[in-house]
RNA sequence: GGCGCGUUGGUCAAGCGGUUAAGACGCCUCCCUUUCACGGAGGAAUGACGGGUUCGAUUCCCGUACGUGCUACCA
């Protein structure tokens, strides 16, 4: 590629980002990356009536935890500042102007009333309609200037051509074409001297040097419109690629993936914990639930994409190395959260245990569990193959961290008698003279008690573990064992001795 | 309604005119583990439908069906 590369992902705060719009992050992310070129994140804050506070501070949130930073945006700066498009609405107006001028755009004084009477039927703002509405081109020079001259709100349309045909080579899909009396003569200027992303995305994409644009395939029907944008303001040379990316579906049933869905079926859809300042309702997100972010950007990385081979698990930069976008799929993917949950068992496996012991943490403290990194290691150890989720080292582990209250009696008591009880009595005798306390040490000694008391092995190894960790679960008891140390193992067995 | 996009097992998907149609998740069976997981072995399950083109279609073309997206002074 001759220029360089130059990408950008430019979301609405409007809300939480979702899944789907981590994983534009991410796609234009790769491919930046992948090309040795450059990210930005632009907000596009034009329609000020849906702001909603705290959704921009959400992002940068995101953006973080997922380890996708971007290289220019409103809080890292950049040559092209501001990146924020609220910022930059004088740029847009003089753009508008030009549209005009040049007779690709003309201004319209419509009400929503004569709007909605227009619209009645099917009818659009076209070229067969705009004759009979109100705007610069049905009205004299004269009345148009009186009406401006009244203070009469008036926005700026694009003048769609009748019957034209425009293609677009899409990353994605191929070439795909569209006929221009299909698309209604978009609004590109706001009543409120705002542009609408028609008109802001062509301006900025432009203004910012963007080489390649990614965007959800929902922005297909609008592209003619964009086309033509580029097109009417002489930047044709200079228009990005574009690539239309697949949705990501609900579960079940078909349709997009919303919150609803979530909530409805138990998974989160948003990365990190939002609160939604008009409900104040708050959900959970990827990094409450107990996910590792490198499992969440793996997931969504391979949630419309792959390689060609049968690799699953990639790190961020295996990823930036193999991304391909023309390996981007077409079709939108229903959502799998137990395929979700995998690639977050598959990379708590392969995470090396120091680090998941710092992760585990904060989980930890919400049970009200410290434990020091060492010892919390060491638990990590024996349990990580049975976690599926960093909640997991909780539910998993507890046992190692508080003494259990009750035991699972119902497991041991039906074959209980006093030959075991008598059994766990003396083996316990027998640990002040143990020269260490190690698992092939405790192991050893119990086989012999095991020999001496003349009872099967099988027959006290359960109840042991029972007593230790309170139910029929868990790694090695004798691991266990040396983990707990002597102490806090024989007050485990004496505990247990008592209500048997 | 109009238009766009799409359609390989339940789900994610490989394949790019000739294959026993990969693999993964989930499910089932067995093994391992004197527990539970992990792991291992095996199993059930797939080309929406109808026409072409071709010696030969999952693969190319056209219809139909179905799904989905858009059709705002929202992005």
């Amino acid at each position: 590629m001759s220029k360089k590369v130059r990408v950008r992902f430019a979301p609405s705060p409007t809300g939480a980002l979702h899944l789907g719009g981590v994983r534009t992050v991410l796609y234009n992310y790769l491919f930046a990356k992948h090309h040795g070129g450059e990210f930005i994140l632009r907000i596009e804050d034009t329609d000020q009536s849906r702001y909603v506070p705290g959704a921009e501070q959400y992002i940068y949130d995101c953006l973080k935890w997922c380890g996708l930073e971007p290289d220019e945006s409103p809080t890292h700066g950049g040559p092209y500042a501001p990146y924020r498009q609220s910022e930059r609405k004088p740029m847009y107006l003089q753009y508008a102007q030009k549209l005009v001028d040049e007779g690709n755009a003309y201004y319209a004084f419509d009400t929503a009333e004569e709007l909605e009477q227009m619209r009645n039927g099917h009818g659009q703002y076209d070229a067969k309609k705009r004759g009979s509405m109100r705007n610069s081109l049905s009205l004299s020079a004269e009345e148009v200037a009186a009406l401006k001259e009244q203070g009469v709100p008036y926005v700026v349309r694009i003048k769609m051509p009748e019957n034209e045909t425009l293609y677009l080579e899409d990353m994605v899909r191929g070439e795909l074409s569209f006929n221009t009396s299909l698309v209604d003569d978009k609004v590109l200027l706001k009543a409120d001297g705002m542009p609408t992303y028609h008109l802001a995305v062509v301006v900025d994409d432009y203004l910012m040097k963007i080489t390649h644009a990614f965007r959800g395939e929902e922005w297909l029907p609008s592209a003619p419109v964009h086309i033509l944008l580029w097109k009417y303001l002489g930047w044709e040379q200079d228009m990005p690629l574009w690539a239309h990316l697949p949705l990501i579906l609900k579960p079940d049933g078909n349709g997009k993936l919303s919150k609803r869905d979530g909530d409805r079926l138990g998974f989160p859809v948003f990365p990190l914990g939002w609160t939604d300042p008009k409900t104040n309702d708050y959900s959970a997100g990827y990094k409450e639930i107990g996910f590792l972010p490198q499992a969440f950007v793996n997931m969504l990385a391979v949630l419309g994409w792959n390689d060609g081979s049968e690799q699953e698990i990639f790190t961020l930069d295996e990823l930036v190395q193999k991304f391909q976008i023309d390996r981007v799929h077409t079709t939108g993917a229903k959502f799998d959260f137990e395929k979700a949950k995998w690639f977050n068992t598959q990379w708590i496996m392969h995470t090396d245990v120091t680090v998941l012991a710092e992760m585990a943490v904060p989980f930890l403290k919400e049970k009200g569990v410290t434990a020091n990194a060492e010892y919390l290691a060491k638990v990590i150890t024996l349990i990580k193959d049975r976690c599926h989720l960093l909640t997991d080292v909780y539910t998993q582990g507890a046992f190692f961290f508080t003494t259990p209250e009750t035991i699972d009696e119902s497991a041991i008591k039906d074959k209980w008698n006093e030959v075991k009880q008598t059994f766990f009595k003396q083996w316990m005798e027998g640990f002040t003279a143990l020269a260490t306390w190690d698992v092939a040490t405790l192991e050893q000694n119990f086989n012999d008690a095991v020999a001496a008391a003349g009872i099967k092995k099988g027959e006290v190894m359960l109840p042991l573990r029972v007593m230790l960790v309170g139910g029929k679960h868990g790694p090695g008891v004798f691991q266990i064992a040396e983990l707990l140390g002597q102490e806090e193992t024989v007050k485990r067995i004496n505990n247990a001795l008592v209500v048997l």
